[in-house]
DNA sequence: CAGAGTGTTGCACTGAGTGCAAGCATTAGC
DNA sequence: GCTAATGCTTGCACTCAGTGCAACACTCTG
């Protein structure tokens, strides 16, 4: 439990401002003009630096949005490893998952998110990529809680539950946009999960 | 049922005349350098036509693999809708989507495409995103067997099973890739779905 | 044989993404 | 406090996918 009291370097200082200066244009210029529309060379221009730093910052246009999924894998295996050893699969991904819906997370960002998802196929297509590593992330730990002698790469099982559970997630939250926000997104999930193992 | 003696024209002759070249092709550059390795002026070039006819022929280097998806799915649903209103939503998936394994498949160049996912991940989510549109393809069934109100865009019932079977079959490959062709691919599909559902 | 329709091609362009090397600021070692 | 290593920024040149356009060639029909 790091408060962190410890200034973290100028560099690191100024490398964050300039990332969240990125994301902040980048993702106005999305809303404005859509994703597809929207040019690297624009956004570097808007956020003031060069084309060529941009790709230091993020390996694609897809990343600023995306966001570290990286991370929120790691943390969603951490909660995932942390739930109980009684608890099945499912009830431990759910648990896990529901961690993504964290208080940081801001409705109207995360609507104009998902908004973009809707009509930017690259988007999606790379989203559903992380959610393939996300898979190998998770398998070890759902395999342990199906009582599948880890090691067994060419068992499907542990990976069709996560990628079953995955797939409920990405559909409850198409379902929340459609719905424009006001539905519970923890509901509509149950509801996928129910109908899938009904 | 025509059985079409009827000559379909030069120009549609030579037209899937080119089209099988440059699949033949493709293929077999991709197989022998890598997916990624391979570039479009390489394909054309061996199949003797022009860069800018490739992209007459195909919409994209990623196309020449996954063929036409579309009409696969549509054949699928075709499958799915002419299924015993009987069965249930996950019986009749299951059977539509053996009609997938016809004895058209080449068992061997099936596993080598597999193995293409394996290592280019635009391929991967070219893939997923066709995945996406067969949900909207069977979804409309797919409510029916589930007895869901046709119209209710916001329920994510239909779609969150069709994903599941989908997510299900594609783990079902992959294992069966691994298995290097050996494990029956039907059999590792009832394995991921049993698992999904337990 | 003339003309409509269709296929092929070259050309020029956009846009994403990468490797490299030079220049500049920061940081650390003494 | 000076110096040397490190790392960030940038421009440049390049590759590759994909698209729009216009010229040309071929085939089929009247």
């Amino acid at each position: 439990m790091d408060s962190t009291p410890v200034t973290p370097s100028l560099r690191e200082r100024t490398r964050r401002a300039v990332h969240a200066e990125i994301t902040d244009t980048a993702l106005r210029l999305f809303a404005e003009q859509g994703f597809e529309a929207t040019t690297v060379d624009q956004i570097a221009a808007a956020a003031g630096i060069s084309r060529r730093s941009f790709f230091h910052y993020f390996g694609s246009k897809e990343d600023v949005v995306l966001g570290d999924l990286e991370a929120l894998g790691l943390r969603v295996r951490d909660a995932l490893e942390a739930r109980p050893a009684a608890e099945t699969a499912w009830e431990a991904l759910r648990a896990a998952l529901k961690t993504l819906q964290g208080p940081d997370t801001d409705a109207v960002t995360e609507l104009q998110i998902a908004g973009m998802y809707a009509d930017a196929p690259s988007l999606r297509a790379k989203h559903l990529e992380k959610h393939l590593r996300w898979q190998e992330l998770f398998a070890p730990e759902i395999e342990r809680r199906l009582g599948i002698a880890p090691g067994a790469t060419a068992d499907p099982r542990a990976r069709a539950v996560i990628a079953a559970a995955l797939a409920c997630l990405d559909i409850a939250v198409e379902a929340w946009r459609e719905s424009g926000g006001t539905a519970d997104p923890v509901d509509l999930f149950d509801a996928a999960v129910a109908a899938v193992r009904a």
